[in-house]
DNA sequence: GGGTCCCTCGAAATCGATTGCGAAACTCGT
DNA sequence: ACGAGTTTCGCAATCGATTTCGAGGGACCC
């Protein structure tokens, strides 16, 4: 009846004493049914429903040697792209009866390689991996351990993933401001490591270089992609004369932590300097200046990535793929609508 | 040696033959290694650590009947702050052995039941909820089944838990508004059941009442807490005539909506409306226009629920938990420093 | 020197579900 | 009515770790 009300769940074998028939057929009758008469099963699942049977994934793991489990490596949950991608993976997850598993990573190397070790531990069936490196020597394991294993957001060369076109993505932001008229602008460019940062960076100069007028280093600043490491980046960038009048985030967050250091150095956003984000959160066109974004799919990209992970694991051929980034013009770049 | 290196992890029985004793001894000796000779302690460890042994979960929790997880329950996960406590919750777990294993609920009853029966089916050892409800059904419920748990964000009448003083929290920021001569407030309330979303309102209308200006039911809207939640309340809000002179949103994410209607509204945040949030989540300095707010302790509360959860599974005794809430004055209410 | 106690470790049962194998019962055709 | 083939289901082994019980051996005391 209540699943949740029961003190001590019933176990399989005491379902086949109360249905009268031996635990194997229990089992059988509660899974495929198969080579049982379909009266018997019919009768088993009434019994098991009766007694609030749950069956024990232990030990249902321990025989199997599958968990139903899918393991998820990110780099933060607080950050809300993971999180948009961890809830699209989940449901489609959920919706193949797996459920999650996922643990944070602060892209820190050494805690990557312990919570990866933790998720093997647990036996999980398979891996999405929100955390990738460009050079990342920890999917060579995971591939030649054999285990199923898909990467989202950032991709990483040889290794299936679901990301968007961030070269596009790039390059998209860096013709609109170029449209506007900016000739002197800065990239907060995110972390070197992950292919999201460097490509979006990448797709940007290049738009610029193609007008003659390529980025130069100098104007480009690494960082964490948070509000804090936006910030941060913002205010190296802007302390050089002649100012840019315009910054790429590579991240929303990065954004708005420009758009404070814009504030701290009593600069307008939008008038005095533009800025222009990746991801289009859903608070970015509701900020006080609203912020003109590259979105991407985020939950589509976790949806596909989980189906991707599932057929892969099934034995399907598949390969990655890249989910197509739009601009999104606001205020941040465009204070008066053109 | 590379425990992710492995393809077939070695068992407890490998362990023992390599180093020529029982598994009963290899299990007592990579254990607490009572009742066993030092020397062979030693040894078996070494050969352990040789062989990469993992022990498995699955079989260790068959026989123990615990499985070294705790289950979290959350209504969002890209819901900044509950994932905030998440990883509060997540890092203290870790510390003690334990792993989180978390799940949303979209604050949606058949969906909390749900998740909340595939946990207990996974045998974790204890389970936080976030996304507790005044009057919740679930909570007696895992009272009675003798799961340790606590609550964490929420509270709920006679069940432990870690919280802000909402209450408190909600008369701070009345105070300020009646301080700053705002007469005319109305209120972005959150979710009813929540108790965050009623005492943050409740404190609030306190400070109000006891100023002799009470705010009538009209002034207050209820809605979900996010961005979207937060605007349409606000719109409702700012339709009255006369129009408010204040908003106080429960929520952060909601203030940053409430920001998004004014500006649809053609109103200047803080010049023409204060707007004063819940949180202070990190972007809430940034902003164009920087959100007054009231912090919480969200990484605390996740370590100081973790802790009592902890504690009370070892038996001993815990009291509930409220943290202090301060306000932090940013422009969205006082924009020129006053 | 004999007895007792403690230390160390092995034997075997156990947790709960799954599955290969085989036996009984039943269907059906002739 | 009998044999071949099929359906249905029970038996028992198995997954890997833990734990109770008890045996063997050494230390120690008188």
């Amino acid at each position: 009846m209540n699943p949740t009300a029961r003190r001590a769940p019933a176990t399989l074998a005491e379902v086949a004493r109360a249905a009268g028939v031996h635990p194997s057929t229990v089992s059988r009758a509660l899974g495929a049914g198969t080579g049982i008469a379909a009266a018997t099963v019919v009768r088993v699942r009434a019994v098991a429903d009766e007694l609030g049977y749950r069956p024990d994934p232990a030990a249902s793991s321990l025989r199997t040697r599958r968990s139903g489990l899918v393991g998820v490596l990110v780099p933060r949950l607080t950050d809300i792209v993971l999180a948009t991608i961890y809830e699209g993976l989940d449901a489609i997850a959920a919706d193949a009866g797996y459920q999650t598993f996922v643990a944070n990573t602060s892209d820190v190397p050494e805690v990557r390689r312990r919570r990866l070790a933790a998720l093997l531990d647990r036996r999980v069936d398979g891996v999405v991996l929100g955390d990738a490196r460009l050079d990342d020597d920890l999917l060579p394991e995971i591939a030649a351990r054999g285990l199923p294993y898909v990467l989202v957001s950032r991709r990483s060369r040889g290794h299936l993933s679901v990301t968007t076109d961030d070269l596009l993505g790039g390059r998209l932001a860096g013709e609109h401001l170029l449209a506007l008229g900016h000739e002197r602008v800065a990239v907060v460019a995110g972390q070197p490591f992950s292919s999201t940062g460097v490509e979006r960076t990448q797709g940007f100069r290049d738009a610029y270089a193609a007008a003659g007028l390529p980025v130069p280093d100098e104007r480009v600043r690494h960082g964490t992609y948070d509000v804090r490491g936006g910030h941060a980046a913002a205010r190296e960038l802007l302390a050089a004369r002649p100012r840019p009048t315009a910054v790429f985030a590579v991240n929303d967050f990065n954004a708005i932590g420009v758009m404070g250091a814009l504030r701290e150095a009593g600069l307008r956003v939008g008038r005095d300097v533009a800025v222009v984000g990746y991801n289009d959160v859903s608070l970015a066109a509701e900020l006080p200046v609203p912020l003109t974004s590259v979105a991407s799919p985020m939950d589509q990209m976790g949806r596909t990535g989980m189906t991707r992970l599932l057929q892969r694991a099934a034995g399907q051929p598949v390969r990655s793929v890249r989910l197509r980034p739009t601009l999104v013009v606001r205020e941040s770049s465009s204070p008066d609508g053109g």
